[in-house]
Parts: structure tokens; C-alpha cells; sequence
DNA sequence: ACTGAGTTCGAACGAACGTTCGAATGAGTC
DNA sequence: GACTCATTCGAACGTTCGTTCGAACTCAGT
């Protein structure tokens, strides 16, 4: 019945072409909705996380909160793939004009980490439930992240290329990715470096791990 | 009523001293019980797995399960504290008599990859559903885990003094866990390398990032 | 003041959850 | 066979889960 009705979440769809939809009301409380609910998916779990938290959270009813979304676990999907994709985005432009395969990766790292701290709550929910979706969601957003993948992918295929290097960049992209990813099991903001000095050193490290007795510049 | 009874639930616990307790065929049952839980718990996740997906594993009963544990996160609590227990005891046992710094963290990621790779639903767990414990059950796990934490950060500390290195103990020893915990993620025993191949790479790369310009041996 | 679409909510639905209890089995000793 | 523990189970407990429904509210346009 309802998923059937012209009831306006259904609007909430971007329209092609349009990169910037025009935020309405509609649009805010949804953003305001998915970012408490990311709060709680972090503390708790996806599993952990009771639609009542998410209400009690948001300061919305049980109720209204499906005038919003059609399920919880449509509202984890709408959460993994804005986080997920806005990185990506943003990765692109910083990639932009920038030529020099280091210096790419170098630029790669920093990305990563810089969303991940500002974002730690989000990124972990990317991080800890990447498969807690089923069939079509899980689909759609393993299809972004492969796409994140392979990026990091052509990354390290051109430092090989520039330099003659030799190693296996499945795990070289893997480990790499397994270094910043579980930051969010041990970064605290008051002990630990901010993201630019994290990028440096993890950077520094992983890109000498990765030649062979070659020089880094910097 | 049942808490302080003299149910056999309670006899499970090892005396002090006995490092082999004499499996006996609560304790065997027991053990069944956990691997199966493991299993389901890793597919599913702790919150996500019910008492009736163990039951139906285990082919137990529901409340049969419970003459063995005596609640859901008491059953978490036993797998991790037997996992970390045993990974930290067979790497204790690899370590000794050898004294070489290199070769002692070479061991140390070989062994961690070894048990990884051949518990992985176990190890899973273990990384995944590190916050799902509460209070007591967690500060044990914890306090494990940081034993666990300080022996490799020992392993790191003597490479720096050894060859006069600099760099944070911490990223170093954090970064490598998390290159090694992120397996779980992405490991495919029919398209990747083996334990002992795998940890032959990551020790060079890690090790080549952590050694400024010196050579490693092997 | 009235309309109508957009938004919110209290109350309830059936299902699934973790856990308990008392009775029924099983195995080993007299 | 009878006694004793250890083990297992069916059936139910009260609670919480994700989701739904219809009624109410808000507010811009008339």
C-alpha cells in the first residue's frame, strides 16, 4: 500500500546529472536522520541498533521515522553509499592534474584518512557491517568499493611502471587498505596524530615497504 | 536458583596449574559446542546470530545449550579467551631461543597469519565483535589483547635499539595488526597464497618500511 | 475559515529474541 | 531392578524487535 502511494520519500531519489539536488525540507531531515542513525550504528552495531535507539536518537517517533526510509536496513544502505561515495568524489578532484605516481598515492592516503578521522563514525559503519546488506543493497555499494579498489589499484600499477618495481599489488592495495581501515578500532583524537601526520608517516611506511631500496622523495 | 546449584556448568572452569585440564566429555561437548558457535557467529555476527541459529548448528537443543554456558555473551566470552589465549601461548613457544630482532617479528606475523588463516571464522570473531562484550567479560578479553599488544611492541622496540631506527612504535605495531586483521576481509584460499607465503610478503614489506634505507636480510 | 498535501505520532501487529523450568532420558553403581 | 547423578528437551515465559495503520498536526495558498 504505501510502497505503492506518491507519498513524497520516494522523490528523495537524485535526479540524473543534477551532482547537487535541491536540498528541501525533506532532503534536510533526511540528512539530519542519517547522520544520528550513523552515530548509533557506530556505537552499537547495524544488528545492535534498535529502530527505538534510532528513534530515541533522532528525537523522532518510531513512526515517522518510516516516512523517511522503507526499512532499517534501507537506511544503512542510504548511510554506506553516501559515505561511500562522497570519498570517492572527493579522491577524484584531489587526483585531478596531479601527475607523479608517489605524489598519487601520497594523495590517496591522505584522502582516506582525513575523511575517515573527520568521519570516524561513518567510516566505521562502512567499515565494521560491509556485509550486513543483502542481495541488491550489498550489490550497489560492493560495486563502489570496487571501484574505490581499483583505483588504489592503478595507483600502485603506475609506481611499478614508473620505477620497475616488482610486487604483488593485491596485497600490497589490501594491506594498505588494512592499515588505515582499522584506525577506527585504535585512533583516539587526544593521544594520536591528526590526519596529515598520520598520512605522512603511514605513507612514508608503506611506500618504503613497497621499493625496493629506492629512495622516497618528498 | 540455577547460579548456585551444583550443575557441572560450574566445573568447566580449569583448576590453577593444570594447563591440560582432563578433557572430560562436558569439556569435549563443550568444545563442540563453541566451534560451532564459532562458525555462526562469524557468518551471522554476534548480534545477528540467535540462540536457535546455535541450536540448529550445534544440533542441540535450545535450552540443552545452556546447561554449558550460562548466557549468549558468556558463550562470546569463552571463544575469544580461548582464541587469544591460544595464539598468544603458541607464539610465546615459537619465540623462545631465538634472538635475532628481525627474525623474532618475522615469527611474530608468520604466527599470527598461521592461526589467522587456519581459524579464521575464530579470528573473525575475535576482530570483528571486539565491542560486543560488556565489563568484566571485556576487561579480560582486554587485558589479553594488550599482553598480546605489548609483546609485539616489545618485538619492535628491540629492532629500533638493535639497528638504531626511529620511528612510533605505535603506528608501527597498530598499522601491522591492522594488515594482518583485515585478512578476514578479503582472503580467498582458492585465488591467494598461503600463511607462509603471505606472511613472507607482508614481513618484507612491513619490515622494508620500518628499517630507513637498510637492507633486510633473509 | 477552508483546503490539501506534507509531516508526525500513539498504539498496536505478529514474529523473534534470550532465558527458564520441570520433566524426561542416559549412563554408571549398587 | 533401583538409586543417582549428568545430560537433554518441549513448552513456555516476558520482552523487544521491525514494521504498519489511521488519525492528527502544520502550514502555505486561497
Amino acid at each position: 500500500m504505501v510502497a505503492t502511494s506518491t507519498t513524497s520519500a520516494r522523490l528523495s531519489v537524485r535526479q540524473r546529472g543534477n551532482s547537487r539536488p535541491p536540498a528541501t525540507r525533506f532532503d534536510k531531515r533526511l540528512g539530519q536522520i542519517l547522520a544520528h542513525a550513523t552515530d548509533v550504528f557506530c556505537k552499537k552495531g547495524y544488528e545492535g541498533a534498535s529502530m527505538r535507539d534510532l528513534s530515541r536518537a533522532s528525537g523522532m517517533s518510531l513512526a515517522g521515522l518510516y516516512y523517511y526510509f522503507q526499512s532499517k536496513e534501507r537506511l544503512l544502505f542510504l548511510i554506506q553509499k553516501h559515505t561511500f561515495t562522497t570519498i570517492v568524489e572527493r579522491l577524484k578532484v584531489r587526483l585531478e592534474g596531479v601527475n607523479d605516481a608517489e605524489q598519487r598515492i601520497r594523495i590517496f592516503i591522505l584522502n582516506h584518512l582525513e575523511y575517515f578521522l573527520s568521519n570516524q563514525a561513518a567510516m566505521k559503519v562502512l567499515s565494521h557491517e560491509d556485509d550486513a546488506l543483502k542481495n541488491g543493497f550489498a550489490l550497489e555499494v560492493a560495486a563502489i568499493k570496487r571501484e574505490y579498489y581499483r583505483i588504489c589499484v592503478g595507483l600502485l600499477d603506475e609506481l611499478k611502471r614508473e620505477r620497475g618495481l616488482q610486487f604483488s599489488t593485491r596485497i600490497a592495495v589490501l594491506s594498505l587498505f588494512g592499515m588505515m581501515n582499522w584506525i577506527y578500532t585504535w585512533h583516539n583524537p587526544r593521544v594520536d596524530a591528526d590526519a596529515d601526520e598520520l598520512a605522512r608517516q603511514m605513507s612514508e611506511m608503506f611506500l618504503r615497504g613497497v621499493m625496493n631500496g629506492a629512495r622516497t622523495r618528498r
